[in-house]
DNA sequence: GCAGGACAAGAGCGCTGCTCTCGAAGATGA
DNA sequence: TCATCTTCGAGAGCAGCGCTCTTGTCCTGC
């Protein structure tokens, strides 16, 4: 976002970072209270004192804005997870850092349904996440497969699928490279990969069923319910007892 | 919708009756083709050639447009499913009639991504998805969950968790009432009650995943990685080889 | 046949995203 | 220092939105 080009701060570059940082928080704000297909670019106009078409200066549009959002909404919840995990003082204990991860998706997600809403629900109308937002999304994932990969370099096996078909392998080969890519597991099984890809989809799935409602009427305590979801899922992939 | 009570069918109850079936119709339309968010009352009824105050005749406001939307969609999703799943021959081939009807959940949804976006996305803004729809939402599960006991009363036991502690059956005591009230089976084992409802959380989410592209860059074949799940909930469930 | 009700259309309110113009203020080169 | 050039904020305006109210017309039940 930020120029690297030593632009010469003056006055009116300073204040352009200020107020972009404004309308920014502004929006974030409209986005935790309203949800994402409400936040209105003339309300977070007001909200920080100006005149709707004044904030074009600084947002190209409402999709930038949106963009924006989804970056630092990723950025914050890849951090969250990342310090859930960090603190779990038994590196060795790789249930414990899987559930420690999985539920700080939870619980941010919680404390933020506007925000989730934006990253992991309906995509906006005419809006397409541009490139810039499929990074800051790894970020969050590679914290599980980091605990999965240590798992697995500990002699961790998932139990085997039913049908271990050769064919797994390509079928998963963009996810094998993604964290061949970063180092964590080279030539990773891939029946570990489709495991994590799975259980995944499922801490996904659990967060978004309770965020969107879906849950009512089956379950009522959902964080002990998603607690008991992340421990299956560490004993499908081999983690755990 | 329609009225029970024997209503004298007058030219002007008949016109009524298709009118708002063209309503409704055109509001689907809509919805396929932009989306729920970006479904507008005044677009519809440009489609049906009127003006937009006309529509309020017919429909009360957007969001019971959306609530007949939503409720039609469920029905439509959940027809779907119990043809599949009906029409695999050999009945005893429990794993064919899961596969079946988990294929039809997805396939439904690849055809008709808005209607999909409307029932498991991000809830419309200020829209709370009223009573009504909670009902027909059921017809899908129920399916999933009518094979799940065919299979459990020919036997098949899923593996138990990781901790088979006895709060188990006070957390999931909302689902196990829902089975049981249907008949399906009474007093369903805990640790089948939870499988289940994982195993449709998945579902979902890996639907959702694709729909919403979050499996782009790990998964290429998505129909065949769908399969790839729908058969290994099927093994964690007990079903199957 | 006539009164009451259903109906379609239009105007209007406040909201939205976005564009264009204009005057003021800051930055910059001669 | 001063003229120029750029940036900025405000305002007006366009087309669209959900929704309400009024008006005139047509149909239906008595």
């Amino acid at each position: 976002m930020r120029d690297v080009t030593s632009t010469p701060r003056t006055a009116r570059a300073l204040a352009r970072e200020t107020i972009t940082r404004d309308i920014l928080a502004a929006a974030r704000a409209r986005l935790a209270a309203d949800g994402p297909a409400a936040l209105s670019l003339r309300a977070v106009a007001r909200d920080v004192g100006m005149v709707s078409s004044a904030v074009y200066r600084y947002v190209e549009n409402r999709d930038a804005l949106l963009t924006a959002l989804i970056v630092e909404c990723y950025d914050e919840l890849g951090a969250a997870v990342e310090d859930a995990e960090a603190t779990v003082p038994d590196r060795d204990d790789v249930t414990t850092r899987w559930l420690a991860a999985c539920r700080a998706v939870r619980e941010w997600s919680v404390a933020h349904p506007g925000e989730f809403g934006l990253l992991y629900g309906t995509p906006v109308p005419g809006y397409a996440a541009p490139r810039d937002t499929v990074d800051p999304a790894t970020r969050l994932v590679l914290v599980l497969v980091r605990v999965v990969a240590d798992a697995h370099a500990k002699g961790a096996v998932p139990p085997l699928g039913p049908t271990a078909e050769g064919g797994l392998a390509t079928l998963v080969a963009g996810a094998r490279d993604f964290v061949a890519a970063r180092g964590l597991i080279d030539d990773a099984p891939p029946e570990l990969v489709v495991r994590t890809l799975m259980a995944w989809t499922t801490v996904l799935g659990t967060v978004s069923f309770e965020m969107f409602g879906h849950l009512a009427g089956s379950v009522d305590d959902t964080a002990a319910w998603f607690d008991v979801v992340a421990l299956r899922l560490a004993a499908d992939l081999g983690i755990g007892l």
